[in-house]
This record gives C-alpha cells, structure tokens and sequence, in this order.
DNA sequence: GTGAAAGCGCTAACAA
DNA sequence: TTGTTAGCGCTTTCAC
C-alpha cells in the first residue's frame, strides 16, 4: 500500500511527447502508430491507470450508478442488484450502494443526494410511491429508474412485475388442486406490493371461473415469518379452517407452514401453501415451497438496460418495462413423491 | 430530470462575493457570521449542492470504499456487506459493489483496478489467498482490508473468525447431547472455509475428551444444499450410520436434513444435525437448524472500523481483529417443544 | 475577514 | 498527426 500512482503529465515527459498527444494515444483516436507505441511503453514502465475522478471531472461522467433500497440484506433485493450488477459491469459501470436501512435516511433524501453528482443515475425501490416522491424523481439531476410500480405515465421509466397476476395463478393453481376455502396471509395494504397483492387476490376470487367455497383473508404485520407465524393461527383458526393459503410472500408462506405445524396439520396434505418471490430459502424449504416468480434478477437487468439508456439520451421518454411472472409447483402444494414432502 | 446543478461560481456571484469566501462560508473557516448568512441563502436560492467530483479531485479523497467479493448474492456475503454499510454510511462514505461474479474478472484485477483511482479503499473477501494475492495488495495504492484469513503478519489488516473453534463447539455440542457417532459433513477443501473447518474437525475428535465412540467425514463438491445433499447420503448409508452430523455451513447442513428426512430418519432424534454461519435461511428452516454463527455482519463492522483507520493513516501498522464464535442452539439439535420441531 | 489565483488530472477545441 | 491551452468544480495558499 506504498506505491503511488503516475499521472498522465509523468507518462508524457516519460515518453517525450505532449500531453495531449499522450492522451490521445491512450485513450483518444487520431494518434500515429508510432506514438501510440511510445506512449504505451512509457504507461507501461510507470504502471499508469487513468485516474478516474479527473477523468470524471472533464467529462462530466462518473461511470457509477447507485443503486437505493430501504434494505440491504432483503434477499429480493439482493438477487435484483445481481442482475443490476451483471448488466452494467459489462458496460464499465460501477453500482454504488445506497440503503435507507442503517441510517434514519428517506428516500427522498437519497434521491436528493444526487445533486451531489457522483452517480450518472439510481435505481430505486421505493417502499411507497406518492406523488411527493414523483416529485422529487421529476427534480432529480440524473436518470432515475423505479423499480416497483409502473410510472411512465407519470413521466418516469420503471420496471415492474404484475404481482396481482402472479397471486391469480397461485389461487388458481390451488383451486385446481381441488382445495375448497382459500386464506390469503397478506402483508401490509399501504405498502405498494400489499396493496396490489389484495388486489389480485380480490380479482381471482371474483372470477366467475372461481369454484372453490370460500375465502379468508389475514393481514401480517410486516413481510415476515414471524408475523406470517402470526397472522397464519388466527387463519388456521378460524371455524371453516382453509385447505390453502396463498401468501404474499414466500417469508409469509414459511409462517403459515410452521403454523401449520404448530397445530399437527401436514403440508400440503391438510393445507396447501404457496409463497411469492420464489426465493433461494423457499427452494430449500421443507417443504420446498411453490412460489410464484416476480423475476427479480430479470428486473434488475430490465432496469438495468432501462438506465443504460438513458445515460445516452436523459431526456428520452420514459419506457416501462413489466416482467413477467411464473408459478413454480414444489412440494408445498403438491405431495411430489411421498417421501421428504412434509 | 431536468434541473442543472448549480456550481458553487454561480452561488458566489449571487452572494455577490468572492469564490473563496463561499467556499470558506459553506464548508471551510474562517468567515463571518454575515457572509456564513449571506452564502447560505444564496446557496439555498439556488438548490446548491457542492460537487462529489470536483471536490475529489481537490482534496484527493473519493469518500468511496470498494467492497469486493466472489458472488455477491451469496447470503454471507450480503450480511457482511450490511455490516460495512452500517459503519461507513455514518461516516459519508458510499459504498461500491464490486463482484468477480459475472464477469470473468479475477480477485487479482479487481485489486488492480483500485489503482483508477476511484475508491479511498477496498475490503476485499478474497476465495483463496495464495503469495500472489498478498502481493497485489502489497502493491495497491489504496488501503486494503481482507475479511478471511489472517494476515497481519503479512502486513495486511485482516479479519478472521475461527471458524475451527466454532465447529470445535458444534462437535462438543453433538457429544454433549449424548451423541455416540458423530459425521462431518464439510465443503471442498482447497477453500479457505474447507481447509480451517477441516483442522476445527480434526482438532476436536482428537481432543482427550471428546467421548463419542467413533467419526465419518464426507467432502461435498461444493457449499450448496445439493452436494450437502449428495454427500449426507453417503454419511447416512454408512455401516454404522451417524447419529449426529456436523455441517460445514447452513446450506450444507440443509442438506444433510433433507438426505435423513429421504431415510425416514427423524431429525433430531435419529440424527442431530448442525450448521454453520447462522444465516437466516438456518433460523426459519424447519426444523430451524443449530448453526454456529461466524459474526458476519460483526466481520463486515470490524473490516469498515480497519479501514476508517486506515483512511486516517494509511502507513499505520497492519492490524488484525478475530470475530468470536457463538453456538444457536435450535431445533435441529435439541427438540425443543415436540410440537414443531420435526 | 476577504479576494485573487493556482492547480488537483484529465480531455478537447484550436492552431500549427 | 502533433502541440498549446483552456477549463471541468472545487479548496487553499497567499496577499491584502
């Protein structure tokens, strides 16, 4: 940790030429091929990099781009920034990590913040979107791509996923299974996914193709498996205990199966149980647990490539990006061999 | 997206005074309180904010720390990277997620690129650490901070755990229970983790009180559920089958939970089983599993406390901070309710 | 206490 | 093709 770093003015002097010449050589276009050569070796011997905060400086680029989630740690999140991460790095961008967790930050604050210019624009997951943050985003001074709720219409590129549908195919994939009384452990209604969450559930339960008996619903006092431990006794319950339970996430789905447990009841056999995010933890869960994909790392990349964008042109209209969801059937639903599935 | 950032010429013309002065009112010393005032509104009139880059250059100071790891999206990893996170973010340094992941891009080129320039710092989780890497970050022009093996004697301020010790304790733990054959179910040993759980292993059956009448030791291909799985087996197919298995970490241990489950065998009353990293995944599995927790977000604050020092002043000498061990005991080990623990 | 000016490392417009 | 020079936004001597 003792060697110092050259400047181009040293790799100049070294290989007898101008800066600007040198420059050039290096990074530029209209050198000979015989300056080039020079200029190389000269680099060479002094171990030079191109610093990257003068580089910044000239050309008004830093080649980072943040990256703000309320919290760190959150596995969805965490598999988004992979795919954040694997589309950008490519492209010579950095992913400069922002959390609204450890310290009392908003994200307001943080989308303030980039009035400091050392980013070329953020990926955001907003915890809630009003229009007090669709303000802000507006005043933002880089590109700012939201991941959650779709907001081109408001002038603002986002990703988003249909979680509403994706609650539709797991009532669906239940009622097929030929489960009469259907429990949705919901999380939070005034958090974005909450809201649209009920709502697909609300909708798959009004189909007229809807045949199972009846429904409860139960809302969690946060995403997790303890409230989802929680709200999954008081679903269980009830006096016309459900056959399954669609929860709202696969936190949530692991509550009602250790609930479930709780009272001696089998999964999938007494209740079956889907989950949502389809989770690494899910998938090692026993009961595996059937999920429904939101695809996180493709809306990372799909966000991603939505910012690569506009780095090249800011004022390019706002694009709107919805990935698609799936329905992973595991041991939680369907009793795949006997032997490990409860 | 369209508001332009004003530059701090723009706030000193509009305070009407020099560029000196703003700089000094706003950030420096040495101004009065009326010009402080007078600076200030200006500033405020105009949304100013004081340029990352410009300052950079300047003050030859980013206010960055790189964080670079294999995979980011492995859970440890993640956990660590909070902890950096929650120190530094205090502290106005961002954080910059550099992976080898995605890209072909070894640990060696990650260590190189620090000489752009664009980091004050990197804490760096390196896969293996041979004499190479050791000097590579004896070249580095920014500190370093390596979270694995220790090496300060190398002149290189590390943070380790002794990951030995702990599965000492989790074997120690197993007999304590009562255990009579005990199986180390452990990941490739060419890895770091491999390589010291393996002594750990070795260490605590040889100790002149370790009681249980025999051991069986498995290697997985890799740390993942499905080789823990592969490999359980093996263990549990043996003559004279295990009655406890010690994981190298939780993924593993996992694995050996649901390779027993396949037998029929009850856990933990067959086989206890422990793991390893205390990661959340462990904490909600079910049943939930005994782990031995390694401090990973303790790690990630010991590595960004290093390396606050460091920035101070970067020649201090290297130093060295080991993480304690501590033992969970669950429900993987010890039944502890009837009602839901297998 | 305040202002003028230099310069951090780099690129690009302009001149030769 | 190459060199000279200005300047990105900022802080900090140095004079006053």
């Amino acid at each position: 940790m003792t060697s110092t770093r050259a400047t181009l003015i040293q790799v100049a002097e070294r290989a007898g030429v101008s800066l600007a010449s040198t420059s050039r050589a290096l990074h530029g276009t209209g050198a000979s091929k015989a300056m080039v050569e020079r200029v190389r070796a000269a680099a060479a011997e002094l171990g030079y990099s191109a610093d990257a905060i003068g580089r910044s400086l000239r050309l008004k680029k830093t080649s980072q781009i943040a990256f703000a989630v309320a919290d760190i740690g959150n596995p969805v999140y965490v598999e988004i920034m992979r795919g954040i991460h694997e589309v950008l790095a490519p492209h010579g961008y950095r992913v400069v990590v922002m959390s609204t967790g450890d310290t009392a930050t908003s994200t307001a604050e943080l989308i303030h913040s980039l009035h400091g210019g050392f980013v070329d624009g953020m990926i955001v997951i907003p915890l809630r979107t009003d229009d007090e943050l669709i303000e802000q985003i507006g005043q933002a001074p880089v590109p700012v791509v939201v991941i959650g709720r779709a907001m081109s219409d408001r002038g603002i590129s986002s990703v988003s996923t249909d979680s509403a549908a994706g609650i539709g195919a797991a009532v669906r994939h239940v009622v097929s299974l030929g489960r009469r009384r259907i429990g949705f452990l919901n999380g939070p209604l005034d958090t974005t996914p909450g809201s649209s969450r009920q709502r697909g559930f609300d909708e798959a339960v009004s189909a007229k193709d809807f045949s199972a008996e009846g429904t409860d619903v139960e809302v969690a006092a946060d995403f997790t498996v303890a409230a989802g431990i929680e709200a999954a006794r008081k679903l269980l319950d009830r006096p016309h205990r459900p056959d399954a339970i669609v929860a709202a996430n696969d936190l949530l789905a692991i509550g009602a199966v250790r609930a479930a447990r709780e009272r001696g009841l089998s999964v999938p056999r007494d209740v079956a149980v889907t989950g949502m995010d389809d989770t690494e933890l899910g998938q090692v869960f026993l009961p595996r647990l059937t999920s429904v994909s939101l695809g996180s790392a493709e809306r990372g990349r799909a966000a991603a490539r939505l910012m690569l964008g506009l780095t090249e042109d800011a004022d390019a209209p706002a694009q709107q990006i919805s990935v698609g969801t799936e329905l992973f059937v595991r041991e939680s639903t369907v009793d795949q061999n006997g032997e490990d599935a409860e």
